[in-house]
Order: C-alpha cells, then sequence, then structure tokens
DNA sequence: TCGATTCGTGCAAGCGTTTGCACGACGGTC
DNA sequence: GACCGTCGTGCAAACGCTTGCACGAATCGA
C-alpha cells in the first residue's frame, strides 16, 4: 500500500527489460543504449520507483549515505556545519548519519564503529581521540576531518594563525599593549595550532587553558581584571560571551574596562549587548568543503587534501580604542611595536 | 582489512552453531538454550562482531535506525532535541538519520520519503506540511510529532496554554496592566495553539504575527514602543532577544521600559543583558519522551498518545514591576481584574 | 567479404540477515 | 512402554539490488 512497493524487478517488467538493464540504467547510464534508457527512466517516473537502500548497500554498491560526528549539536558552530553538510547530502540524494559525541573520545570511537559499514564515508568534526584509535575503526572508509590535521587524512580546517593574528591586530591597532590571548583546551587541535601562533607573537599575555564555554567565560573575567590586559582574543564567542558577563556582574563595562574579540561569530554574538567583535569562520564554508571532500574520496579520487579556510574580522562593539593610560607600564617595558 | 569483515556465519563457525541460531540469540534469546547462548555470546564478543544493518534491514527485520526531522538544526531549541533523540538511540543501540528540512512543507516531504524505507520510525518537530501529505509519504511507518497535533497520531507538545498562562500572570503580578502577546507564524501549530489560548484572555494586546527570529523581534520593537504596552510575552527567545535590541538600538531600556518575557529558555537566554526572563521549557524531554513513543510505537504498542509537557517559568532580569502611572489609561478602561 | 572489435543486454551469483518450517531429543502421562 | 507435547536447533528461502560474465548483433578495417 505504500513504503516501498515498487522495485527494480517491477519497473524492468514495465519497460520490458531485464532488472539488471534498468539498474545500470540508474547506475551507469552511459552503458545503455539510448532507446532502452528513454524507456526505463519513463518506466521509473510512472511507477514512483525509489530504489531500495539497504538492497543497494547490501550488493555492494554505493550506501548513498555519510556519517557525521560532532562533538555537540547543541554548539551552533557545529549545528552549522551540519546544516551545511545535510543540505549538500540532499542536493546529492545522500542522507546523512549524524552522531553526537559528547565531546568524549570513547563516544567518538563507539559511534564511529556502530556507523562504519553504514556510511560510505566520514565526516568528523574537531575529533579528539588520537588517529590510531580512528584508523582502526574505520578501516579504509574514507574519512575527512573538520578543524583537525593528521597526517595523510583529508582535512579541512580554520586558518587558526589568521584568527590569533586578526584578532592581535585589530587590538593592537585600537592601541592596546597588553593584550591576553585565552588558549583553549589542549585536547583540540585547534588550541595546540593557535598556542604555536602565540607562541611567535611578542607582547601577549597567554590565558588558560580555559574551557571554550559561558561559565569559564565568567570564571576568567576576574583573573582578567586582576591583570593589566586591556584587550583580549578569546577562544570563542560563547566564551567571549562569558568574559562579558563577568564584568557586567562585576559592575565593569566592555568595552569601556576590556575590550574582547570573539571568535567562530555565531548568531549569539551579534545579538547581544554590546554586539561582539569576533573573528568570523566560514563555517558553511567548513561544511560544503567537507563534504567535497569526502565525495571526492569515496568516488575514489584518492590524493589527500588539506584545505585551510580564510577568516575575516568583523568589528562590532566590544572593542574600542585603548584608553591614553592604559597599558603604558607594559608600553615601557614591552615591544614598541 | 576491516569495515564489517566479521559475519553472522563466521560468528556461527566460532561458535558451532548455524547462522541462523546466531541470529535468534541476538535477536529473541528466549528462543535458545542456556549453553549455546552464552557460547554464541562469548564468540559475539571475541570476535567483535556487528551486525550489517543493510542485511537485516533487508531481511525483513528491524533496521535499528530512526529518522528524525527537524525545521532548522541551527536553532538551539531543535538541537537540544536533537541532542537528547541521538543519546537516546545510542543507548538503545539505534542510529539516527537526521534531515533538516529548512522550515518548508516540500522539504519535509521530500525529506522523509528520501528516508522512508531506510527507517523504523519518524519522529518530526513541529512539520508544518498537512498531515495528508504525510501519511502518503510514510504510509504506516510509526511517526510521532513534536510540537504539534494531529488526530490519530503520537504527538508530545509543550503545554501551550500553560506558557502564555505562566508568562501573563507573571506580568500581572508585577502590576503590569497592558500586557502584549506576540503572536508566531500561523504555520505552526504552536502559534495556532496560543492564539487559542488568547482569546481566553481579558485585557491582552495582541501582535504580531511575528516570525520568530531576531530581526522581526528588533522591527516589533518599534511598534511596541509606539504602544501602551509595558510588559510583553515573546514567542520564543530569540525573538525576546530581537525586541531587547530594538529597545536598546533606540536608547531605550529593557526591562525600565518595557519587561519582557520569553519562552524556551535557550542558553543565549541566561547570556544576555540583562539575563532573558523566560518560560523554560524542558527540551531535553521533548526529546526523550518522543523517542519513547517510536520506540513503543515500533514495537508495536499500537496505541497513540499525546504527551503534554508542563513547562516553569525562569524569573531573571527583563521583568520588573511596573511603574506607578504605567498602564494607567488601559486599568480605567480595562478590566479591574 | 570475412575476422576482429565494440556495443547493448540478459543471466545468475551473490551480499548478510531473518524467519517459517521441519526434525530429533527429551520428559511426562496413561 | 508407546505416545504426545515441548523445546532447541538446523535448513533454506527470501529480501532488492549490483556486477562479472557471456552472448548475439552491429560495425569497422583490410
Amino acid at each position: 500500500m505504500s513504503g516501498q512497493a515498487v522495485t527494480l524487478a517491477d519497473v524492468a517488467l514495465a519497460a520490458g527489460v531485464h532488472p539488471s538493464t534498468v539498474s545500470r540504467v540508474l547506475s551507469r547510464p552511459q552503458l545503455i543504449g539510448e532507446p532502452t534508457r528513454t524507456a526505463v527512466h519513463e518506466a521509473v517516473a510512472r511507477l514512483g520507483y525509489v530504489p531500495n537502500r539497504a538492497a543497494r548497500q547490501l550488493a555492494g554498491g554505493r550506501v548513498g549515505s555519510i556519517g557525521v560526528l560532532v562533538p555537540d549539536i547543541t554548539n551552533p558552530f557545529f549545528a552549522q556545519i551540519v546544516r551545511a553538510v545535510q543540505q549538500g547530502c540532499r542536493d546529492a540524494g545522500q542522507t546523512m548519519l549524524l552522531a553526537d559525541t559528547d565531546q568524549r573520545a570513547d563516544e567518538e570511537l563507539s559511534g564511529a564503529r556502530a556507523l562504519a559499514g553504514s556510511v560510505d564515508g566520514f565526516v568528523v568534526c574537531s575529533p579528539v581521540a588520537d588517529m590510531k584509535g580512528w584508523r582502526s575503526v574505520v578501516g579504509d572508509t574514507p574519512l575527512v576531518l573538520v578543524n583537525r590535521r593528521a597526517n595523510g587524512i583529508s582535512s579541512v580546517a580554520l586558518d587558526q594563525r589568521a584568527i590569533v593574528e586578526l584578532g592581535v591586530q585589530h587590538l593592537r591597532d585600537l592601541g592596546h599593549r597588553t593584550i591576553g590571548v585565552v588558549r583553549g583546551p589542549t585536547a583540540y587541535w585547534s588550541s595546540r595550532e593557535r598556542d604555536r601562533v602565540i607562541r611567535t607573537l611578542d607582547g601577549i599575555t597567554v590565558l588558560g587553558p580555559v574551557a571554550p564555554d559561558f561559565q569559564a567565560g565568567i570564571a576568567l573575567a576576574a583573573e582578567l581584571m586582576a591583570s593589566s590586559v586591556t584587550g583580549v582574543l578569546a577562544f570563542n564567542d560563547v566564551q567571549a560571551l562569558g568574559i562579558m558577563a563577568g564584568y557586567r556582574a562585576a559592575g565593569r563595562s566592555v568595552p569601556h574596562d576590556l575590550s574582547v574579540v570573539g571568535s567562530d561569530d555565531i548568531a549569539a554574538g551579534a545579538m547581544s549587548d554590546p554586539p561582539l567583535t569576533t573573528v568570523t569562520a566560514p563555517v558553511q564554508q567548513l561544511g560544503v568543503t567537507a563534504l567535497q571532500l569526502i565525495e571526492q574520496l569515496i568516488a575514489g579520487g584518492g590524493a589527500t587534501d588539506e584545505v585551510s579556510l580564510p577568516v575575516s574580522l568583523t568589528i562590532r562593539r566590544t572593542t574600542k580604542a585603548a584608553a591614553r593610560g592604559a597599558g603604558t607600564h607594559l608600553a615601557r617595558r614591552g615591544e614598541p611595536q
């Protein structure tokens, strides 16, 4: 009455050909002669045939679905990526299997294990498990990493160097001399990467590691107030928002007492008061690119690719020029820049 | 070398039994004798056997996955539901197929069509397509609705009456007399439901319909400022945040010039300035319940169920007592209440 | 004009499960 | 002690599709 009643055989019958011919028309049309092809297509359309995924997979063809793992779908950053991937999948007639790993390495691996064999490939966002574990789980199922790099594995990541440099430079341009940069959890590749960048910069006050969440941001605010930092680059927007909340709670004001730059540019940042200056990431693009890479890998284009996506600065209202006196003592002992 | 190498047959061989026996141990253990059962379990564990989804489905058994459709995964409200469902799935050894419908009826239906036959059941969040369309697509695949009701279909929804009443009552308790309630898009069941509640209330200024997003909230702020409304219940938190932004941009202040109550209690609300007073929805519970319902339906417990989830008021700082004079003119002509 | 290609299609063997059926062994009843 | 139910397990047929192989027809070069 419904649910997958019409099969390949039905179509074949209707078109007066062999089932295998129908199959070929659908998967590799160039093998089939023009007249037959149109006849089959007509029958497919008339009967409303939809291939059975399971059967297709079982027979050894493509599965037609890709697995996506994210640390936390509740995080708008990942939600946007997922959305982009899903839209791409839809346009390509694929389906997406999603698993939320709760930022735990074991969940990551067990999630992948559960999906392995039911997907053509994996897109994994900010994984924390080590690559040896990953390899053993996915075997030779294509795999692309988002915001993480690893030898011999395709990946797409934000330009972490640019994030740090853009944020810091903006603060410097505003005259800030004592600039803080917040480190993230070392489990993240992005954190480690930024650390490396930070080390190459002069006159930076390194803070953290601090968790990339609101509460941690609030806690960090106290530390900031006790320091001479006048401008800070947070690890991400949520943390930045936390810093702002901490200042507010203490009766201090952003950007008057502290200039804050976030990173990612999530929607909540644009809605905050004042709206958050941040380093905008092409989040959508991250998803789109990941999908492209995995499709390419699935199609057999074996080359591994490491794509780096550029970021840009979005200036809103949490940053302002440093007060005359502020940071002077640092300027005295620091880099004239 | 990996990727689903070990099959039922391998396990059977290792355990010295017939494949069908292994299958039964895994699906209906009570049919099999104790000694055999343990032997099989041991072999399964030792070999690290993972059933092949496609084969299982093809053979007519359970698919082991459920399809979830959301209007917008980027919306934290839905993201949280998805997360809850996914965790439940994981615990039950199921997988989740997610599709984002972009709030479009056609995407909803075509998404469902693509998934039909690959899932044991559907969980559909706030669908806008009509139920006739749905029925024709899903056939007799189990279906549960989240935040939408329909005859003869299991569903779980928030108590829309309570949302409106809680919000309005809070404002009344604070002495507000000219209270605005914002309607949402009529495509949503929740909107229509709230409309019905609003009609039963006296002395309410009905606003909208207004889209449940930030921009629309900003636009609404102008209208609000021109009115005599001193307290407003927004359709959801994001819209409420928009209203606040609109006031701020106009140099007015919340809650001084307007008390605002949101609805949903998303994370961004707690992080706003001032933090948003809102009607808190048990979002997690929404997902958990939906999963329970669908599992029950899949298991064959045919009864359709309409669950209503209670909400509660979370008072933060966007509401305050009405100024003495405010709303007097309304009190004059309005209900003494 | 004939052999060698190429092209288009049919055939059938799987892919890994589930499940209805059958069959042997065992224990209890008259 | 023969008979019947029960219980535990093996057997084999499906599920819907893909794909290597084979075979006849059409095409081309010499």
